[in-house]
DNA sequence: GACTCTATTCTTAGATT
DNA sequence: GAATCTAAGAATAGAGT
């Protein structure tokens, strides 16, 4: 009798071109995905949001506890760094303070994070000037 | 000499008690949980918003294109069960309508959002109660 | 499409550096 | 704690149902 089968083969890691293959694979890796997102949480007591929208745009979610208090806890921190950028510009002293210490702790979310803050601090430094005449080109 | 090591081990999915091997593992499979979401981006197509809390509470997020765009997606979707919700208010029929079909069409995620629609529809039904002076127990 | 099968690739627990 | 190593456990591509 012939082999059944020739077992998991490599893929490589590009955008799949095969429709149908692509549909199937989606399911059973998002399935994958979740599982992992969920035994993250019990082995770890992490929380985790993780919202995913398929090809054709369907929404699938997890969260531990929820998604939208994982979610809001997550603006909630972004938030909070934006309000400690509005405190620095107070205050050049305590500014310098902020930036040289505690950005070396950070990690790649929370950088991210204060990049968002600064880009908003920046577009409203961009509109200050604007909305005085002065223009100001990208 | 002897074997360097017993290889992978099998672990029960509960919360593990070793506090250092639980922060091994929180990094170990926090990195592969990324990886999976980005791959499934790649290979399909699909956007996809992370957000983890580590047990300190720490914040690590993945998105593609972007985390909060992906949220803003995530919410933008409940937003229109909702307002949908509100329509079933101004006429019986097309509520009936509206439950009858689609809902069997729906994800769980469709459903979790619709589940959430009607909490909050239903709080308003008890404010209304209170409100008038009627009260009404949970 | 969803479920099963199986061989193979991928992930990771535990130990070491 | 982060990086590396090894062997064994888990996930999954492709095919069949």
């Amino acid at each position: 009798m012939a082999k059944r089968s020739k077992g998991r083969q490599k893929v490589d890691m590009v955008k799949m071109q095969n429709e149908s293959n692509l549909q199937v694979t989606f399911s059973k890796r998002r399935a994958g995905l979740f599982k992992k997102a969920s035994d993250l949480c019990t082995l770890c007591g992490a929380e985790v949001a993780l919202v995913v929208f398929s090809p054709g745009c369907k929404p699938y979610s997890f969260g531990h506890p929820n998604v939208n208090e994982t979610i809001d806890k997550y603006l909630d921190f972004a938030l909070n760094l934006k309000s400690k950028l509005k405190n620095t510009n107070k205050n050049l002293e305590s500014q310098q303070e902020y930036f040289r210490g505690p950005i070396e702790k950070m990690n790649y979310t929370e950088v991210s994070m204060l990049k968002e803050g600064l880009e908003y601090l920046l577009l409203k430094v961009k509109n200050y000037g604007t909305e005085r005449g002065y223009g100001y080109e990208n």
